[in-house]
DNA sequence: TTGCAATACGGAACAGTGTTCCATATTGTG
DNA sequence: CACAATATGGAACACTGTTCCGTATTGCAA
C-alpha cells in the first residue's frame, strides 16, 4: 500500500482538501503504472484520480517524484529482503538470490528499466533514490561473499546495480537469470577454484 | 558512407526524384543521429532534406527503417572487425577487444540502446538485423574461445549481445568495460584456474 | 460567526510530437 | 506529345507534456 503521510514530513498538519488530491493521485498512479508501465499519460492519472492537471504538478513537479513515491514501499522492501536472505542462505547463494528479487522487481515495473535508464532530467531523482536504498544492501551481501572468500573484492555494488537493471529483460526471465549466473560467476572467478558443474 | 543504392535492389532503374529524396533522406538523418540521437524529431530530418514528411514515411514505413539504412554499413564494419581480431589475438583477448568494439559502437549512436530494447513496434525490424550480423560474428569469437578451453561453451550469443547492448553507458566508458571484463571472466569461470592477478 | 488572505483547485491553452492524407507536380511510356 | 502511374510536399489530425490563471476552498483572526 501507499503512504499517504510521508510526502510532507515537515508540514504540521495537511489541508483536508491537498490529503484527498494526494490521496487519490498517487492511488490513481499506482493502477495506472500498474496497468500501463510508468511511461503513460499523465491525462489517465489524472482522470482517474478526478484531478485537475495542474494538481498533479504542484505536488510532483518531477515526474519522478510521482514514481518514486508510488515504489517507496516496495523499493524499502525489496532492500530489506538482503538481510533476511543474508542470515538464511550462505554468501553467493544469497547474493545470486537477491540479485534475482532486485531483477524481477525492476522487471515488474514496465518501463522502470528505461526510466532508470534514459537521462531524461524527467527522471532525475529515480536512480538517486534507488540507489540510495539498493547500495546499502548489496553492499551488505558482496562484503559477506568477500569476507567468506566467495568473490573478490574489488567490484563496485553501484555498477553492479547499474549492470543488472540494464540487463533485466521484463519479458524473459530466464534470459535474465542466465545472465545474472553469468556476472555471478563473473564475480567468483580468481577465487577458489568452481566446484564441479 | 551510406549506400544509396541498396534500398531497391529488385527495381530495375530508379525514378531520378526517388533517386534524390532518398539521397536528400540519407545524407540528412545521418547528420541529424549523429547530432542528436536516433529519437530525433522527425521534422528536424525532413527539414534538412528539404523534403516533406510524406516522402519520409513512403520510403520509410518504419523508423528503424531509416536506421537500419543509414546504419548499415557501421553495423557491417562493426561485425567484420570480428574474424579480425581473432586472426591478430588469442581467443579471449579477441572476443573481449570485439566486445568492447561493440559497445562503442552501440555507445557511439546516442538513442539506439534504448531503441534496441524499447519493444517499440516502431523499432521491431532494428534489433533483426543488428541480431542478423552480429551473432554469426560473436558465434566465431566465442566458439574459437571455446575450443582453446579458455571459456565454457554454454553461453549463447545472442544472450550475450543482449546483454551487452542492455549494459552499454554511453556517458562512462569506464564503466562499460569494467562490465564487460565482469562477463568475460564469468565466462571463463568453471575452465582452467585464473592466472594470478 | 464572519471576513479575508493564503492556498489549492480544475481545466483550458500552448507547444511539441508522430502519422495520415490528398491535391499537385513529376516522370516514364505508348 | 498526351496521358496514366507514381512521388511529392505540407496541411491536418491526434496525442503528448507543461504552464497558466480565474475560481473555489480552507484556516485563521477578529
Amino acid at each position: 500500500m501507499i503512504d499517504r503521510t510521508a510526502e510532507a514530513p515537515p508540514a504540521r498538519r495537511m489541508r483536508p482538501d491537498v490529503q484527498r488530491s494526494l490521496d487519490a493521485l498517487l492511488t490513481a498512479a499506482a493502477e495506472v503504472f500498474a496497468s500501463d508501465g510508468v511511461d503513460a499519460p499523465v491525462r489517465r492519472i489524472t482522470a482517474k484520480a478526478g484531478v485537475g492537471a495542474g494538481t498533479l504538478y504542484r505536488h510532483f513537479p518531477q515526474r519522478s517524484d510521482l514514481i518514486t513515491a508510488v515504489f517507496r514501499h516496495e523499493v524499502d522492501a525489496c532492500a530489506e529482503a538482503a538481510p533476511a536472505l543474508a542470515d538464511q542462505y550462505e554468501p553467493v547463494e544469497a547474493l545470486t538470490r537477491w540479485l534475482r528479487h532486485l531483477a524481477r522487481f525492476v522487471a515488474a515495473k514496465r518501463g522502470l528499466k528505461s526510466a532508470l535508464h534514459s537521462g531524461d532530467p524527467a527522471y532525475q531523482s529515480l536512480p538517486a533514490y534507488f540507489m540510495e536504498r539498493f547500495v546499502p544492501a548489496l553492499t551488505q551481501l558482496l562484503d559477506a561473499a568477500a569476507a567468506a572468500g566467495d568473490i573478490r573484492s574489488d567490484v563496485i555494488p553501484y555498477d553492479l546495480l547499474r549492470a543488472i537493471s540494464g540487463i533485466v529483460e521484463p519479458d524473459d526471465d530466464a534470459y535474465t537469470q542466465r545472465m545474472i549466473a553469468l556476472l555471478v560467476d563473473g564475480l567468483r572467478y580468481g577465487t577458489h577454484p568452481a566446484l564441479p558443474k
